[in-house]
DNA sequence: TGTACATCAGTGAACGCGCGTTCACTGATGTAC
DNA sequence: TGTACATCAGTGAACGCGCGTTCACTGATGTAC
């Protein structure tokens, strides 16, 4: 508990520079992708020497996990700020959807960097959790703030996807109720959402990354690009698809 | 046009050692993935001096190509197999779900290779195109089965995801309504299905591989792992929402 | 069937490159008295 | 306020590594007559 100081200039100047190094990685990143990123070219950028870096990140590693967890806060508060605007459950639903996708368009390489092949040889720390959960939280507190608003059609007839096939499709596994239950009931984060309408939470947040990395990894290509209405049209779905309205 | 010949020694030893070099690299890309690739190693554990590779590709991209076009042609062999069992179009689209899903699960990094984040540096030949759309065909496939059969719900308000909802989610936009009529009307693939079933079994396959790659790539990692009960169940939901009964 | 020539597979050495990380060092900044 | 010492940032050289690709070559296999 050292008392509050005002900060030297070594310390300015290291929170500076580290700023400057995660910035010119990102750049690289951007420019060549997750294995591409070096220290050496960083260090060369940035007009010092290689091993200079050392004093700021103890490997090539902690860089990554830096840029990572920096990834995932971006992200968090592009979806963040997006439903704090509109009031309706509906509406911040969409807009989440528009603004993840919008930040991984304009952050390529930094969504692929999270959602997109592991890099090999990385092994992701503890400290990316954290940051990771800010997106699908976002989304369950979205369908929180419906169900106290009464926004939510949560009997299940209402949210079978058609009268006739509710039955088949609609009933949760043994094991499957299980694991919603845990993470409804147990968990802090999603308190009293049905198991299943955190399951379909679930798959919609999935439906949403498959929608983006099929635009970015180029399977649309071709077919249904530029994807913007076809993204549209599959927020409503999926909005639809949780229970919105 | 020579005329059929048997083939000679050498024919044999070349086709022969390209599987081999083949079989080889797919292995390396299991260990490291598809950056750990490479020619020098290949040809190492081969026994044989690394420019010999030269002679049966032209270089490293060349090889890469190779295992994309093999691992998009496994894949729809997977899928294709699986829709040949059941009769029925329900059981042959949740069929078609879990076997893309297997075979991603048995060959992880030969999905990462064409389902994650694009290899840097690495642009995709036209060669890729085909075998990259036997899984979607497979799809667009059990959906004209199912029209045939009469076991798709085709009218728009049974296909409504709740009646309440099916105003505002279910329209296409004019510009999604063409990119879809493009696909149905004009393109062989997909005649005479209706630009919004098309939509949705479109959606249906990115959520597919969305929900494969979380697992796949972590995302699930200490939530809903193993994911097989949530998998099952997001199945069924999407056939239920591309409109099969 | 036998010979002369052409084709092709595989070798071994080399080029030129970039990488992550370590280490002993100099010189500047900060701290305790 | 001034001095003596400790801390830290950045340097420059080096280690050891692996990579893709080229090239002149040897020797085996195939082909034409």
């Amino acid at each position: 508990m050292t008392p509050p100081r005002t900060a030297t200039a070594r310390e300015r100047a290291r929170a500076e520079l580290t700023r400057e190094i995660k910035e010119e990685a990102r750049r690289q990143l951007a420019a060549t992708g997750a294995d591409g990123l070096s220290l050496r070219a960083v260090a060369r950028e940035l007009g010092m020497v290689s091993s200079a870096l050392y004093r700021y990140y103890p490997s090539r590693d902690d860089l990554l996990t830096a840029l990572i967890i920096d990834a995932y806060n971006a992200l968090g508060d592009a979806a963040e700020r997006a439903i704090a605007g509109p009031a309706a459950a509906r509406e911040r639903w969409i807009a989440a959807w528009h603004a993840v996708r919008g930040w991984a368009r304009s952050n390529p390489h930094e969504y692929a960097l999270i959602y997109g092949s592991p890099v090999p040889g990385y092994r992701a720390p503890e400290a990316t959790i954290g940051p990771a959960a800010r997106v699908p939280l976002a989304f369950v507190g979205i369908i929180r703030g419906a169900l106290a608003a009464g926004e939510f059609t949560a009997d299940s007839e209402a949210l079978s996807v058609t009268g006739a096939l509710a039955d088949q499709a609609d009933e949760l596994s043994a094991a499957l109720a299980r694991s919603a239950a845990a993470r409804s009931t147990g968990a802090a984060e999603s308190p009293g959402i049905a198991p299943d309408a955190l399951v379909r939470a679930v798959i919609a947040w999935a439906q949403l990354f498959g929608m983006i990395s099929f635009e970015l990894f180029g399977q649309f290509v071709g077919s249904f690009e530029p994807a913007d209405a076809l993204f549209a049209h599959a927020a409503a779905q999926s909005a639809a698809f949780v229970g919105l309205r």
